[in-house]
DNA sequence: TATGAATGAGTCTTCATTCAT
DNA sequence: CATGAATGAAGACTCATTCAT
């Protein structure tokens, strides 16, 4: 899609998005917009939630990226709380799961099966403005543990069921070799988190200093991964699961 | 890398800071004095800021935590953010370096070498209170550019540069195989990463939702790891392609 | 006396105010047209008024009650401050004169007077909504001095009058015996102010305390005050001064 | 003590006060006298609060009034609410009780115990900034519930107690007659609660207009009430306790 | 040095008032 | 006329920072 960072967070620069881009046709000031303002709102939010953290944000700093005045905002949220958790709402519920739909009838090698999982993943929540919802989940998880919760129980949880599903596809076909099923999903999950530390963090800082092409980071992880799941001919000699100390 | 260094530490020598560092008789000892009250406010701030956030801990309990007032804090740092800057400071020049100096002289096979790499990690980093500053990095980077800069070239930059050495070792010796060496250091990077934002997120949150042991987990994705990287007799094609069905 | 009420109500009168009052062919249309929807208004404002005080009073909450939006209720007063007065107005103007005018015909004893007099002012104001008034002037004079001012011209001057005239008939006809007019008035003022705070403020909130039966009340305090006014045979000296034991 | 009312709330002139009259002996700003700043608030708080109200008194304003800044409230009362009841129990515990306990050991004629207690009350509650406290649970009660029912048990509740026993005395020892005791206890409470109304309301709006002298209202009253409590020769014939309708 | 009372700029939140529909 | 979405000035409350002790 894009070759470096600086293309991802393009378009996010807070002076270029101060008085919106497509939703100020005319009229100037005090637009009725009941319906639209919610969303509006949340993705402001989103944004600088991430960018800054739940504190250093402040509400007015929201409305205005949303194009709205101070008072709007309360109008929609009761509280800047209560405006973080339905950002984190919003942005779990939606893409997260069709993404995890997709792969039950999936057909063709495991290998390609993650492959497809992670660059799908990709396409359809990591490039999007809601990836960012993870790194907020973890810079705030311990401010508000409820929300961790929440998101342990609706992402979490079935994104490992999701791995463990795929890896298992592989070893019932005979692909795969996994000593240590319970830890080698995080295989598939640490890059996909890392990546998107990567993009919200230092990748939107200093973005010549991470000129990483998350398409390209995807595919070489996967090989990386896969190669190292693939049942082979030579006895994989030292790799005998878990060893304690 | 150490004009980055020079500049974040100017002025906040907490003891010489106070004094306008100029009726002192001799730098050597204000060098060992700093230490001496400060390291527990830096402990004390280093925990909270991992928990909390920057703006989200408040001056007073980290004063409190360290058994001082209020008052005590702001007389060995001159402003709550230069307070953060120090315990950045303090927490990455501290165990990093040993950390990255051990692996040259290492004999044995490469693959021992990333065990040996990733085991000594997670005891000399990853175990310790220190390791949360990743964490607080990765949370506040868009806050603090000029500290992610730092920490980037203090730790990230020396960190990959490090992984590339192994690799590469793994490469010159026969014993690795290597397709897309830029990218493949992160295959090292993102499990410890990962492993961190466990421990000091979602993982210190729901202790039960995530009973993650750092060791296993170590010792298997290093061998999930190294086995995707081993030279192998059968199929050297790494990327079969996506073959459907 | 009409001056103050002039001045209180320039720019009050809720349809004039808002067309500037030129281009109305008649100055009764307008006369009658005000009592229309505003009469609501009064009404919820008159109730939300004495409950919660005017601070604290939402004009939100008002028109709500009224049954219509926000925005209307600022049709018809131009703001919180002029509903304030418009309610005061309203609720002066109205039962208090009829009341005030009942008794310069009454033929009887004077004793009868002042229990008719008490139990007409309860059945015609104090059992009405139009009571709470009284609890709202008290509750708020000092913020609207000018409205005290009205109130005391309008409601507090009359009435004193009415009881100085009342136990002057008394005294007149040799029926009552009064040491210090000026202030024997109150004997008849303070029951009823005290009934109407009783009414509106604590025994609104726990009825089960206060279980005050107004015309009991009305009928013992009005049998206390008689008594005490009336001409006697046995020691007409009422101060008996201070004999200690 | 004093001949009209607008010596009794001489020296209460906001400007007068702003800065304090006595505690403010010199070194200019940022004194630190934890102990008096409470006493300070909560006077400056009664005031404001019996003036204008709980919602209409600006949390500023009683910092202002008690010489501090708007932090230091909050340093010692956790909100404003808190600020308020703090207000509301201070100035009950404090002198009621001392009055209550005043009449038990009374001897000579309960005409002469009724008087003495209004001309107590007078001195030790009425003509106190502490006075104000009626008003304002008057005004509020309906707002704070739980205060209003703190203020019933408190004083409500233990002074119409007293007010029983004093008229019960008089009427065991053969000195008074009462129809209905239940209803009588208000003959005493509500001349006192009438002058507290004056005294914080209409009467410090226009001075000019309530010259009402408390003392000579006191007696006056007191004695009104004592006539028509007092045994008399003649038969009071009217007076036949409580005639419905 | 160390303390913690005091400060006041900065935030969240409310609500009277406006105005496009 | 009526509505209710939008506004923004105002007020409660927080907390980094200062400074008298």
């Amino acid at each position: 899609m894009s070759s470096t960072f600086t293309k991802l967070i393009r378009g996010s620069t807070p002076a270029a998005e101060l008085h919106g881009g497509a939703h100020h046709d005319a009229t100037g000031k005090r637009e009725r917009r009941k319906e639209a303002r919610p969303g509006e709102l949340l993705e402001a939010a989103l944004d600088l939630f991430v960018e800054k953290g739940f504190a250093a944000t402040r509400a007015e700093e929201v409305a205005a990226r949303a194009g709205v005045s101070k008072g709007t905002l309360f109008l929609y949220f009761p509280s800047k709380e209560e405006l973080f958790k339905a950002v984190v709402r919003e942005n779990i519920s939606g893409r997260f799961r069709e993404w995890n739909d997709e792969f039950t009838a999936f057909e063709g090698s495991t290998a390609d099966l993650v492959r497809f999982c992670m660059k799908t993943w990709w396409d359809r929540v990591g490039a999007t403005r809601a990836s960012g919802i993870t790194k907020l989940i973890i810079s705030e998880a311990r401010n508000f543990p409820d929300i961790a919760a929440f998101y342990h129980d609706e992402v979490i949880k079935p994104g490992n069921d999701l791995m463990r599903r795929i890896l298992q596809r592989g070893v019932d076909r005979g692909e795969f070799q996994v000593a240590d099923m319970d830890y080698a999903i995080f295989g598939l999950t640490a890059p996909m988190v890392f990546l998107i530390m990567m993009k919200h963090s230092l990748g939107a800082c200093a973005p010549k200093d991470f000129p990483l092409d998350p398409e390209r980071y995807i595919a070489s992880q996967a090989d990386l991964l896969i190669n190292g799941l693939l049942v082979r001919a030579d006895t994989p000699k030292k790799s005998t699961g878990s060893r304690k100390s």
